[in-house]
DNA sequence: CGACTTCGAGTAAGCGGTTACGTAGTTAAG
DNA sequence: CTTAACTACGTAACCGCTTACTCGAAGTCG
């Protein structure tokens, strides 16, 4: 690279001072027509790009706001537990930013380390969105402090944390709910197992209360603790599922599973004990990542708007940014349960039941 | 917020200078035992986050890198065509950046407006990684006279502008070959088709390429143009297979598709023809994105190393920012061609074909 | 035709860190 | 005891850009 080039060279080349390169640089305006193309043309002579540093100490403010999130496949090389729900909710943030000119910074949090990562992402960002399981809570309360931040899918923020946080999230209870009772409600299944995931998982936990909420609502027999745990991968659904069938004399009628990937691994092992899905056994899933579509059968499941959490998270930041005194508030968005074969409906019967009506 | 604190106060609480303070907290020594406490007491009483612009700009460094890829679906809201490709290159990219003590600032160019965004980034970052199809040839070539730039799967970047910029890119070429001689010599297809995807993607080109090879070398057949286009979606991979099933007598005996959406398209179609996969037509995709291991039959197709890319494309600007007149290298990574069912092969056999012996 | 705007453009004071350089005060060496 | 070499820390000059003031010139108006 040749030496960039500084805003003094840029004023110098076209004879003038650098406050007149600097307005025609933010916004057109404020110089004459001659003066603009002077300046302009030697902008573009010089290559020159403006130091977004610089700018960003002089109007205090970088244009840039963090997303920071767990790095999940700890064990590094498997590629297949990529959980799409990052993905999803990363180039939600993207879009919501860069229609507001900003841009996002993106760092995942590998077991510990997380929290001197977070304040380097803090120092460079003009707020913060964090997914749950980035940071512990504490650590969560304590950036919040000092930095505009928004919580993603962490209903388990303590209330004294609340207080400076934000949070968004989806209604995983309820689309848990609605599932549930599409099982017991169209099919008449009676007897629904339920595959938790990590033990220490709000989400989880959340869609384990919608789905005793159904159970108790028709009258069915409400278990305390879900029938096995997983851990949000498919060979943790293979597990679970294993642990289960082995665990009791007959299958369950239907299973409800913590998400898309462990239903996946859990409807393989059915299928290696020559257990047909749903005809012996109905499972359904959570999330609706793309694969849920291509499985045969296709997966019954609840999805989650994961774009539109990015970016309803992205918005909040830069609201606060922009109004740093407004109160906090909070954000539970809809889900929606997708009806496919897995669960009994017919291949036909693609659309999708909606929320309460 | 209250208020950001500035080095400033906390030198005065702490009773140092600030140069004191600086020193305490980019290298923890150059100061005594006690002062480093005061200090660093001081830091968390006031919840100081260090001023990133200001610290970048004394430094002459970020610390970012960006990261511009195109927003492929223009459309909006189908969530569907959502390329898992770009997805895992960023973790790539995510993943090499915070390896260094870095982070990665992602945006997307959609339609047009792409070139004031790659400028707006570029005054943001030490060094830019952009994908194919973010940006103009001529756009991409200026850019990279003021910014470290590596191209991501851009191996059409022109001669002049290969000068400055670096390119990474898989191997599409010999995938595709491999990928067609496993047709013809396992399977003995002679009958095979290709359906490429947009007229102007130099991925498409290569693959193209690559599969002519292997029927030259099998003594097939050559064919100068593709049997179909498609836009690399699921949608465009039903027409694609639409037009070609619809245009000849018999249907091929199997067909090299672009990528594994549009092959996940091509099967749909095939299936609703009675057509069955692989006994009478054999698919194949590339990318081996997830959901090509839970298709029926699961789909053969080929993997790109595209974290790896992610990955290697961080590394190498985070050299060229390091030392600014390295000659400037490419660098071609391996693709590997993934055997599963779609091609004919049993289902046991669930290894991957390696490269060349 | 003098007073009042308006407009184009320059001056210079920050923004919040870093760091070369300088200076006591200590310790080690001669 | 003098001198050299550290060590711990302060001083102040940047880093590159923005923007509140200023100011002269040109246009407006009664």
């Amino acid at each position: 690279m040749p030496k960039k080039s500084t805003i003094y060279e840029v004023a110098h080349r076209s004879g003038v001072s650098t406050a007149t390169v600097s307005r025609v640089m933010v916004n057109g305006a404020g110089a004459s027509d001659a003066t603009r193309q002077r300046v302009l043309t030697a902008a573009r002579d010089l290559g020159w790009v403006p130091n977004g540093s610089a700018r960003s100490l002089a109007v205090r403010r970088t244009g840039i706001v963090g997303l920071l999130f767990p790095e999940l496949g700890t064990s590094g090389d498997s590629e297949s537990d990529s959980p799409l729900f990052v993905d999803q909710v990363i180039r939600g943030a993207e879009r919501a930013a860069t229609s507001a000119g900003n841009a996002v910074l993106i760092a995942a949090t590998r077991s510990a380390a997380g929290r001197d990562l977070a304040w380097s992402l803090a120092s460079k960002v003009d707020g913060l969105v964090i997914l749950a399981g980035s940071l512990s809570d504490t650590d969560l309360a304590s950036i919040a402090r000092s930095v505009p931040v928004v919580a993603l899918a962490t209903p388990s923020a303590t209330p004294s944390a609340r207080q400076k946080l934000e949070v968004v999230d989806a209604d995983n209870r309820d689309g848990a709910q609605q599932l549930t009772r599409h099982l017991v409600d169209v099919h008449g299944y009676r007897d629904i197992a339920f595959i938790a995931g990590p033990a220490r998982s709000p989400d989880s936990d959340q869609r384990f209360i919608g789905y005793r909420q159904a159970l108790q609502d028709a009258d069915l027999c409400v278990p305390d603790a879900p029938d096995a745990h997983g851990d949000f991968t498919e060979e943790g659904g293979e597990r679970a599922m294993h642990e289960l069938v082995v665990g009791r004399d007959t299958p369950p009628r239907a299973v409800v599973v913590g998400n898309d990937q462990m239903a996946m691994g859990a409807m393989s092992v059915l299928r290696s004990r020559q257990l047909r899905v749903p005809g012996d056994v109905a499972v359904t899933g959570f999330d609706d990542i793309s694969a849920a579509r291509h499985l045969r059968p296709a997966l019954t499941t609840v999805r989650q708007p994961m774009r539109e959490m990015g970016e309803a998270a992205v918005r909040m930041v830069l609201e606060r940014v922009a109004e740093p005194s407004a109160p906090s508030r909070s954000l539970v968005l809809p889900t929606q349960v997708v009806v496919r074969r897995s669960c009994g409906c017919p291949a036909a019967l693609t659309t999708s039941a909606r929320k309460k009506p």
